[in-house]
DNA sequence: AATTAGTTTAACAATCCTGTTAATTCCCGG
DNA sequence: CCGGGAATTAACAGGATTGTTAAACTAATT
């Protein structure tokens, strides 16, 4: 991916973004950082003056990351159950791509009340502009009556729950760090079959 | 609840519960959780030696708190569908008797690999009745085609899923640690009828 | 080559935190 | 009431950790 580590800066973001998020922000230590970076220690402060400041750069990309993956996944031109789909996969996979960053995220979030006023108000606005898109699409079908009523909110939740959880649980029954072993990667695809299918006939339309 | 803060010991243990779920293992300091607790902080050494022992224990709790939130529900004698519904809100009501464990015991296992093993050698085997009276139940119904095949691992963590994050999610939305406001409430009550919703519309047959 | 701004280094100060210990108080059985 | 073990306190040692600074180095410009 990123292929330039060409300034010391930007270095120590990486160093700090691997770090924080394995461990969580009081369990890291500068000094680690700075190794990993290659540094000296004193070039934290350098650039970044303080621990806090170098965490919440780095906490604020990755809650961006987090809360940014259904932003993406909108654009394509297809039947709406094949969009659900599309969507459900897709966000599936950006979690995949950082599998340890939500949780990261709602444990800072839960320890730190601090951090909580700032998403909400930073974050949280930037999100509404999904929820109506999702609106708009999931109102149509309702009219149409080619689905359930369902308020975006709660489908939104739904998705992002399963998905995420999906993470987490495979982290807890797995060594994640040692690569994605074949069995991991059964389970996660068993996972996300399951979910969007789940998903799929959350929005199918009782009968009786 | 419990009316009996008779001895330091478990004094300490409360106080500890509470700060280490708050904020998690390092962000906690002993001499905070003595403060807390009312008492000298040297008496954490006294009853616990460490603070890793300290934390161990409440982490024990904790974690068979969250994965025993399966256990105690199966018991009732109801229609499928009627029992389902019943375990998805008896699971969900417990979360809400301790709404801020399961990110507390994802984030700390993640943060930690010591603390995972431990979990897949004590706790997970503790788990498998649990899969295997499910997995009557489900395979019952399913001989009968009145359900859906699914697999009762998923089943288990499609409602897992559900449950723990509209917990997070609300914490990330909403300050909890000033009480449910009737805002929370709401929420929370919403959550839960969703979800009762998703995973039995899961377990209906699809027809074309 | 001299100047300068930007970067890096090494050493250190200050604080914080955990664990320890020796002395003191408390409480109960005799 | 007294002796002795358990519980508690105050004080501190040792170590880790963050942040600071003055000096040294680098590279581009003149």
């Amino acid at each position: 991916m990123e292929l330039k580590p060409a300034n010391t800066q930007q270095i120590i973001l990486e160093a700090a973004e691997k770090i924080f998020i394995d461990k969580g922000y009081s369990e890291t230590k500068t000094v680690e950082i700075a190794k990993e970076a290659g540094v000296n220690h004193a070039m934290l402060h350098y650039y970044f003056r303080t621990k806090e400041n170098l965490f919440n750069k780095v906490f604020e990309n990755k809650a961006n990351f987090f809360l940014g993956t259904f932003k993406d996944v909108f654009q394509a031109d297809l039947p709406f159950f094949e969009k659900i789909k599309t969507i459900v996969e897709a966000h599936f996979d950006r979690i995949g791509a950082n599998p340890k960053v939500p949780v990261f995220v709602f444990r800072e979030i839960i320890a730190n009340k601090a951090k909580r006023d700032f998403i909400l108000q930073k974050i949280v606005p930037a999100g509404r502009p999904v929820i109506r898109e999702l609106e708009q699409m999931v109102d149509a079908e309702v009219k149409k009556g080619t689905i359930a009523p369902v308020t975006p909110l709660d489908l939104l939740l739904n998705i992002a729950s399963l998905n995420v959880l999906s993470y987490a649980m495979a982290q807890v029954y797995f060594d994640f760090d040692k690569g994605l072993t074949p069995e991991i990667n059964a389970f996660l695809a068993q996972r996300k079959r399951n979910n969007v299918e789940v998903i799929l006939k959350s929005l199918k339309v009782e009968r009786e």
